[in-house]
This record gives C-alpha cells, sequence and structure tokens, in this order.
DNA sequence: AATACCATGGGTGTATACAATAGATGCCTC
DNA sequence: GAGGCATCTATTGTATACACCCATGGTATT
C-alpha cells in the first residue's frame, strides 16, 4: 500500500511499523513541520522514533516513491521541492482522474454517501471558522480522496491519494494566494450538483475547481528551494 | 523512479543496484518465467544476484508499491495474483488515463513522434512474425508508454507505465484468448486516426481497445491462484 | 484412523557493525 | 590573501548476525 493511503486515518503512534512511521514523516510534511528541502537524516529519524536506520530507510524508500522526498544517493533524503512543470503536471493529471471519478461518483453514490459528503464539507467550514490551518488543508484534500473512494475504483482512489498528497506539497511550495474558504465554497457547489446527478456540471466544477487551485500558486521558476542568505540578511 | 518505469530499456545486468534487481525480478514476472503465486525468497534471490538479503528487501518493497508482487507479512513476497475486481479496476483506470493521454497526443506530436509510433508498430509486426511471445508482450505494452511519454505529462506516464505492467501480469494471470495480432492491428488503426489528427475518433479507439483486452480474458473468479492439486493429479 | 499438539527447521524481521563516500575544516602553497 | 589540497568527521550504503515467527513433520492421544 502507498504510504500517502496509509495516511487516511490519524495513525496510531503506538505500534511503529514502517508504515506508520512513513505515515508520521508524510503528516509532518503536509503540516509544514518539514518544509520542503528539509534534510531527513536517518540516524535521526532512528531515535525519535526509538527504531534502527534499517526501518527508517525502508520509509524513506516509500515516500520517495511517492514523491513526497527526494533521495540523492550519498547524500540522503530531503522533503521534496517539486518543479513547477511537476506542478502544472500533477494538476492536469488530476483534471483528467477526478472529472472521471465524478462521473462514476454520480453514477453509483447513495444517498447515503452523498449525505457523508455533506457531512465532510459541514467539517470544513467548522475547520475554517476554528481550527488550524493543518486541519483545514487535511478536510480539504480528504475530501478528494473521499469521493474517490466512494467511486468504487481502488486503483483511481490510489493514485488520487497520491496526487492529493503532492498537491499539499506543491501548494506549501509555492505561494498560496487562496484562502480555505474559496476551495471550501467550490466544494459546496459540487456538491449541489451532484446532489441533482448533474454529471456533466459537477465534472465541469470539479476541473474548475483544481484550475482555480493551480491559479492560486505563484508557479515561479526561481522556487524557494535554496534560502538565499544574501538577499535574506544583506 | 517506480520499478516499471526503470524497465523501460532492458536494463544492463553489470551494475546490480536496487532498481536493477527490481527491473530484473519484473523482467522475470513479465517474461512469464515468475507465474503469479511464485514465491520469491530473499536468500535465494541475494545468491543469484550477488548481493545481500538488504538490497533484495529493498527491490521488494519497491515491487510491492507496484503491485507486482504482494508481501506477506512472515510469509515472504510472492508475485501477485491480481482479482478480478482488481483486474477490471485497472483497465477503467487505463480507459480513463489513456484517453486522456491521446487527446493530448494528438494535441502536441510532431511528424516525428508520429513516425516513432509507425515503426514502433512495424517493430511489432516484425515480433508478431518471428520473435518470441516475451518480445511481443513487451512491445505491445511499450506502445502504450510510449504514447503516454509522447504526451508529455511525466506525472501521468508514471502511472501507465505502471497499469501497463500490472495489465502484463492480469493477462498472464487470466486466459487471454486474444491474439497479439489483434492488439497490434488496433494500434494499426488507432495510429491512423492519430496521423488524421482525429482526436475524437482516437480516444474512441484508444478505450475500445482497451476494452477488447479486458473482454479477451477470462475473468472467472475462481482464480487459478492456488493451483488444485486434486483436480490437477486426479 | 483421525486429530491435536509439540518439536524442529527454514525464512523473515530487525538491529548492529563495518565500509565507503560526501562535506567541511584547516593548512599549505602560490 | 586567495585558491587548492589533504585530512577528518559525519552520514549513507551494504553486509552480517541474531531473534522471532510461521510452516512442516512427527508423535501421542482420543
Amino acid at each position: 500500500m502507498s504510504v500517502v493511503r496509509a495516511l487516511k486515518r490519524p495513525a496510531a503512534n503506538a505500534a511503529v511499523d514502517t508504515d506508520a512511521i512513513a505515515a508520521r514523516i508524510a503528516e509532518a510534511i503536509a503540516a509544514q513541520k518539514l518544509p520542503p528541502g528539509a534534510k531527513l537524516g536517518e540516524e535521526a529519524l532512528g531515535e525519535i522514533f526509538g527504531v534502527s536506520r534499517t526501518k527508517i530507510r525502508q520509509a524513506l524508500f516509500q515516500l520517495a516513491g511517492d514523491k513526497l522526498i527526494t533521495l540523492i544517493p550519498g547524500r540522503g533524503a530531503f522533503v521534496a521541492q517539486p518543479s513547477v512543470r511537476e506542478a502544472r503536471e500533477v494538476f492536469e493529471a488530476r483534471r483528467v482522474i477526478e472529472g472521471a471519478i465524478v462521473a462514476r461518483f454520480v453514477e453509483v453514490a447513495t444517498a447515503k454517501d452523498i449525505e457523508m459528503l455533506r457531512e465532510h464539507i459541514a467539517e470544513e467550514a467548522r475547520a475554517i471558522s476554528g481550527g488550524s490551518a493543518q486541519s483545514r488543508n487535511r478536510l480539504l484534500g480528504d475530501f478528494h480522496t473521499v469521493m474517490a473512494e466512494v467511486a468504487g475504483n481502488a486503483v483511481l482512489a490510489e493514485v488520487v491519494s497520491e496526487l492529493v498528497a503532492r498537491t499539499s506539497l506543491i501548494t506549501l511550495f509555492y505561494q498560496n494566494t487562496r484562502g480555505a474558504n474559496d476551495s471550501a465554497e467550490e466544494h459546496r457547489i459540487l456538491l449541489a450538483a451532484l446532489e441533482k446527478r448533474d454529471t456533466r456540471k459537477a465534472v465541469a466544477l470539479m476541473s474548475e475547481h483544481l484550475s482555480n487551485v493551480e491559479k492560486g500558486l505563484v508557479l515561479r521558476e526561481d522556487a524557494p528551494g535554496a534560502p538565499d542568505l544574501r538577499s535574506a540578511l544583506g
């Protein structure tokens, strides 16, 4: 199973098996505790989780497979710094896949599924009012993975999960000029179309929603990768 | 990078780094040297490749991430036996993603790209005339990954690569009643639509092609998973 | 005779030890 | 004083050793 999929529910921190470690690191990245470019030393992680480097390395390999971190041979593991090109490609991929997901959702969703989605959106609203930025972002992403899971194609759902996780990293890396409210509002509008079983409109709304999120980013080529000490301190 | 993507070109067998080992195993699976359900003992693989179990385990983890093998805790690694459901989902996912790939291909493909595809199809024809079943299947799969790469979205291309590899395993596992010729012929027809830049038709043809491949399988629930010794020998 | 239990062996899961490599610091030279 | 080189340290890459678990085969019991 993919790391980002293992992340679904917060993950217990008792049993520190490999997946749990990978999920914890993925969480920390999504929560901006580990900014893009941060070094992930194996020994340090091993002490934190109370396991040997063997397990840590396995977790890091998994995360690298999900493109959340970059493994540089001989150098170590670093939180990924998605390129502008990668960012655009992820969004395009999401438009393609989630468009199909939405169509499937309309076909197969029961009243209960719609209700679940409505409740999820309500939770988003609550988090925007009083929750942490971290929980807001998590919920906004989960909206998409939940839809994908309901749609019933586990293969596509897993891909969506990975892409959603990568999107979180992308929105962290590139300055995000959109508020969480904008996304939540678009989720609401999409839900309305889903309730009416208006497939065409729902697909269009999902595509627009993803495009809007992408447009909200400042996709400059000179990424904030290596912080320029001179301009920062001079 | 994903294992199935590292497989692209046959892979040298000199430097036995982790990716190379994973690619070699993936090759062996695709070549039906390792049938679904086959046990992949770590020590045995270690001796074969002349490395320790450490590296073997890394390679196995990668392959498990690509769903080519199944890791059962405490039991070991086995060549995957895709479920009927998984098979259907893989094909549906491919229709969604490769439909979009085809559309993109028509948009961005240069005359050179079309020529490359034409040459690839010619190679398919040659392999069908005189090549091994192994090279035939490889070429038929590569057609799709090549298209995805030309289309220019690396994220989607990687997903396609993985799905193509899983498809190989699926067609091995479930009796395939279609000849290689059928697929090659459909590739030719698709190419004709691509040359005319007929997006709508090309997308439809790709979707039909994938559906035809799926229909050619005998997706029976009682998979040949654990060979029934009683019926086999009685 | 069939089933349940125990012992034994092969293989996986994890940790640790060792080797190799990259980065940094200091020194030497020009 | 600046640049290049050597050494040194810290961290990664790999192998090996040990602990544990599951599976198999045998034995004893019902």
